[in-house]
DNA sequence: TGTCTGACTTCCT
DNA sequence: GAGGAAGCCAGAC
């Protein structure tokens, strides 16, 4: 693996986020080691909002609120992508968060 | 070159 | 139990 960046990682691990689930900026950072860091998983997804193979909108806020909607182009953008994969969310807030929630450091594997 | 801000989370009071 | 402050790091001005 060539993510040696901590935005390449963060990129990495949103990209095997599955469809239809999501995670956290928290889940992120934690699994990178930097649970703390999880302003700079929030940065990094501003600074990889160009790229289309970065499932931005599986990332949400510890809530499962969608924070970052507004840094979508479409006011309602990031929620209907979440609805096209089946995710249901209700007033920028995912519903069944708890279950939809995809945590990386359990179905990754953080031996690396 | 230095300071501030930012799509959050966690700990402490 | 609830509220506030600190921390992380990179990009922008």
């Amino acid at each position: 693996m060539e993510e040696e960046n901590f935005f390449e990682k963060v990129y990495a691990v949103a990209r095997k986020i599955p469809s239809g689930r999501v995670t956290s900026y928290g889940a992120i950072a934690r699994y990178l080691g930097a649970a703390r860091s999880a302003r700079m998983v929030g940065w990094a997804m501003n600074a990889c909002n160009g790229r289309e193979d970065v499932p931005a909108h599986r990332v949400v806020n510890r809530k499962g609120v969608l924070t970052g909607k507004h840094h979508f182009e479409g006011t309602n953008l990031m929620q209907q992508l979440l609805e096209n994969e089946g995710v249901e969310v209700e007033d920028n807030q995912i519903i069944d968060f708890d279950i939809l929630f995809w945590d990386p450091s359990d179905e990754l594997d953080t031996t690396e």
